[in-house]
DNA sequence: TGGAAACCCTGTAGCAACTCCAGAGTCAAG
DNA sequence: CTTGACTCTGGAGTTGCTACAGGGTTTCCA
């Protein structure tokens, strides 16, 4: 099959999936004679299975090892479990700051309850005036972080349209 | 002061301040003879005020927008609690987003209690197989997300020292 | 058969918010 | 006068894509 109805049927884009060549995440694929890439069943699983390891937040580096390890079936799984075991740790700890975030929030939004001048604006002080330290690194010490994301912003995935065979 | 001396004060880098001065957060600084720039207690002020927002983990948009409102202390605040309830339903929204990752990971860990060989991995099939969907934007459909940070690895902010006054 | 539509190719730039580096200039102390 | 600490500018790199531009290829339909 063609680069679009891998696309399709994995719900990844086109772009994406070249990308993932590039990174080494899938092979070179074969070429036919216009230079068009073209894919099998293995093709389809490998991307599947990154595609639902992207799912659960996992890096490309992360996947990586993964790839490795069912490349190498013999092997003992046992650093899968620790790979994963130290994923929920990230997760877990992203989950602990912004929970923190979200209280400090909170209270900051109790400081000004209805609208006033900016100038008597109770965030806008709490904001310039600082309760909350400016130094200390309360979110973010980890290796992950980010409310917002980074690069990909309407991560609307619309897998293109191709026509119905 | 001199650009170190802020930087140590706000534990901020040196090349985060020129950043903010680039993107129009700090206005421009005056310079010395030799070209140095040279910061006053409203730089400071106004220094200390974005890195409070930044480590509520706010854009650098919505500070700008912020930023704007304490420049006009005449006008209604109002879309500043505007703006700071949207960014709190952004941290609830991933908050959310990440507990289902959390179990979601957790019910995959259960997939293969002890070391095996990679072939019989339970995480491996379960992965390749797919009972989690592919496509799936399970994750990270609102603006915003990513466990791991977009770009800035390891975040310890540590200031440069200066040798002691 | 011809031409348009739909697909594919490569290469490059952009996002957010920095961080880091090279190569050069400035300044204070010894 | 040199050493070292500091500063300057400009540019590249980080993550995981996404979105072009400017071309080539295939396919479909009249």
């Amino acid at each position: 099959m063609k680069i679009g109805q891998l696309a399709q049927q994995t719900g990844t884009l086109v772009d994406t999936i070249r990308y993932y060549e590039r990174e080494g995440l899938l092979p070179r694929a074969a070429r036919t004679e216009g230079n068009y890439r073209i894919y099998d069943a293995v093709h389809l699983e490998r991307l599947a299975f990154i595609r639902r390891c992207r799912s659960l937040d996992m890096t490309l580096d992360e996947i990586r090892v993964l790839l490795c390890f069912r490349d190498r079936p013999l092997e003992s799984c046992e650093d899968v479990n620790t790979l994963l075991d130290a994923h929920i740790n990230h997760v877990a700890d992203r989950i602990r700051e912004l929970l923190q975030l979200e209280k400090q929030l909170l209270t900051l939004r109790e400081c000004c309850r209805d609208g006033r001048q900016a100038a008597d604006c109770g965030i806008l002080n709490e904001l310039s005036h600082g309760a909350t330290e400016v130094a200390g690194p309360s979110v973010s010490e980890s290796h992950l972080s980010a409310t917002h994301a980074g690069g990909r912003r309407h991560v609307v995935q619309r897998t293109q349209e191709q026509g119905e065979d």
